[in-house]
DNA sequence: CCGACGTGAGACACCGGTGTCAATGCTGCG
DNA sequence: CGCAGCATTGACACCGGTGTCTCACGTCGG
């Protein structure tokens, strides 16, 4: 009994359950000293197996858990993960939540949330304290901050752990995750193309979003392959966001030569292709095929439903996790079920005529 | 100089930020305790100006931040506030993010999200295993677990700080804050109401969503102001979703004498309807008017754009961070910017004939 | 001039864990 | 039988703050 004797009434409120356990409490009622419990809860080899049980059995009467705060401040580092983020689409970043926390469920560690500005001339050292502030044991970054080196070298400075989320290979493999945007291009490319579409347009996200690139180059690699091409005409930037899709799917459509076919980055420019097409008089998919990518809830909801790329956004959050937590084991156990795949609904057919 | 002298290593690495301040080297520096510096920190009264300023100076020279962990330990309580929800909707949840953290803004608390399930029979025993294990200093629920009483219950044993959103006021007014969804139904009975509707279809939430009632009972409220009232055989029970929607509306439509305009308790069942519609070879807005509520994403993504009624869900999420850090400034300000209002948009026309 | 009193500040223990190092007991070997 | 060597365990300091109590130092009234 290393700790000093509790006042009976500390006890008291403890058997009754007002109060909870601490690793003194458990070390007194185990008859061992604190430090072999905290071995214990540290998984420690070097405790005899009988005493281990002891212990275990205290710990499962009381309902002992160490205080993530007490254990953090010996750690230097707490037991928080940051989801550091720049997306303005909130099922993006709902459905990456999700699978941090799938990932998470039963580790201890808790989700916090940080949105931030990737314009912003502070971003880095924004970030910086919030991470030093609250010691956290790691971040997962998505993108387009994802795709910031100087956040990047920040972190490795600083020697916070961290996860990227982007459509390359942006960093080591201990440190990245692809989302395979290329593929999913591809595959949209491949279905158009194999439709008998010839003369396709696409919408691009904003420059800065890695996607956009990969999205187009798989399209592209995907209309090849059916001996199509994207005509430099076709090709209108937009900004990811609902009204910029239907800006450059209107100029898209007031081409002479209109395309047959058009490929937005994502569903919500693909439900504002599909006003634009409304408004132009055209009809989708008799006049117009549309095709988006994500896979979220509103390309079920407009109309006619969207033939879109799914995104596994929460598979791919769940891997961030486990990356992040050292999980290694289901990492690579089939890459397939977390590759974007082709979903047809209503506003794909192939060309009149 | 009360605490022991560093060894030159540690003084350097400080020098050039290698390492961050403590309590103790912000005392050392300023020539005082640290209880000292912890009484600035805490805007003790009893220090004298001319120590504060010293003090205070060392902290800005040096950046001082008082670590959360250390500070929490010492409090029995952490600076992080936990999101409690149980909603589908993916916007409901960002909007509802995004706002507590307007109102957390500067405060150093950071946010942790919890999803739940309000079904779950271990509900009331996780969320306290929550609460408990990080000594959350508060949390906000949202419906529908604010609306469950054990679960507030649990909390007021205890004695977490918490805030209840919900649609009527559920607990002492400290505790709860009202989205006057009565309201936004009057509003939505008013326009449908207002334009000659007198046949009109309505379709609830979720039963155990108290928003499903208040509502529907607003509606009645602005239906009767025009002399009109809700039949009961026009009534649909959905579920807040899509696809419950859209088979609510399916029933409502294939009545003998169908309602002229149907009333869908959120955007994503409106949506349903216009699916339905769609199937029932009705057009919207001329055969049928609709009306959603949320006035998210999707309320302009669709077609005919969904006249909506607007819920201010960041605002809402603002005042609940504001109530819970004990901000009241600006609470009582204007309570009208945090009412739901109609935003009228192309689902909803006159009646035919 | 003295004692009561209020104010500002420090000493020390404590919050609930972990790191370091020393002590203990047991085993195997010369 | 004596001792090196390993496996276990504990004592103690420490992580970076706060609570409690004490003390030194005026000030003021009698």
């Amino acid at each position: 009994m290393s700790s000093r004797t509790p006042k009976p009434s500390d006890d008291e409120a403890l058997q009754s359950g007002r109060r909870r356990a601490t690793i003194n409490d458990v070390a007194r009622l185990a008859g061992v000293s604190k430090k072999t419990v905290s071995r214990v809860i540290n998984r420690s080899p070097s405790v005899r197996p009988e005493t281990r049980e002891k212990i275990e059995a205290v710990i499962a009467q009381y309902g002992y858990a160490p205080d993530p705060q007490a254990r953090g401040l010996a750690f230097r580092r707490s037991f928080l993960i940051g989801l550091i983020y720049d997306n303005p689409n909130p099922q993006y970043v709902v459905n990456m939540q999700l699978g941090l926390l799938d990932g998470m469920r039963g580790s201890g560690f808790e989700l916090v949330v940080h949105p931030c500005d990737r314009g912003s001339t502070t971003l880095v050292p924004d970030i910086r304290a919030f991470i030093e502030r609250q010691k956290l044991f790691g971040v997962v970054l998505t993108p387009s901050v994802s795709e910031d080196e100087a956040v990047a070298e920040m972190l490795r400075e600083i020697g916070c752990e961290y996860v990227r989320v982007a459509s390359i290979a942006v960093d080591a493999e201990a440190h990245s995750i692809v989302t395979r945007d290329r593929h999913g291009g591809l595959l949209a490319g491949r279905h158009l193309a194999g439709l008998g579409h010839r003369r396709v347009g696409f919408i691009s996200g904003p420059d800065r979003f890695r996607s956009s690139h990969e999205r187009r180059g798989g399209f592209e690699d995907g209309l090849k392959e059916h001996g199509a091409a994207l005509a430099a005409d076709c090709v209108a930037e937009g900004a990811y966001t609902f009204e910029s899709g239907m800006e450059a799917a209107a100029r898209l459509l007031a081409l002479k030569d209109r395309p047959t076919a058009i490929f937005a980055g994502n569903d919500e420019m693909a439900a504002g292709v599909l006003h634009a097409a409304r408004q132009a008089g055209l009809s989708v998919p008799g006049d117009l095929s549309v095709i988006g990518f994500d896979d979220f809830q509103i390309a079920s909801r407009v109309w006619p439903a969207l033939t879109t790329i799914r995104a596994p956004t929460r598979e791919i959050g769940r891997v961030a996790a486990d990356r992040l937590l050292g999980v290694t084991e289901g990492d690579r156990r089939d890459p397939e079920w977390r590759m974007p795949s082709l979903v047809v609904r209503e506003s794909t057919a192939p060309p009149k005529g």
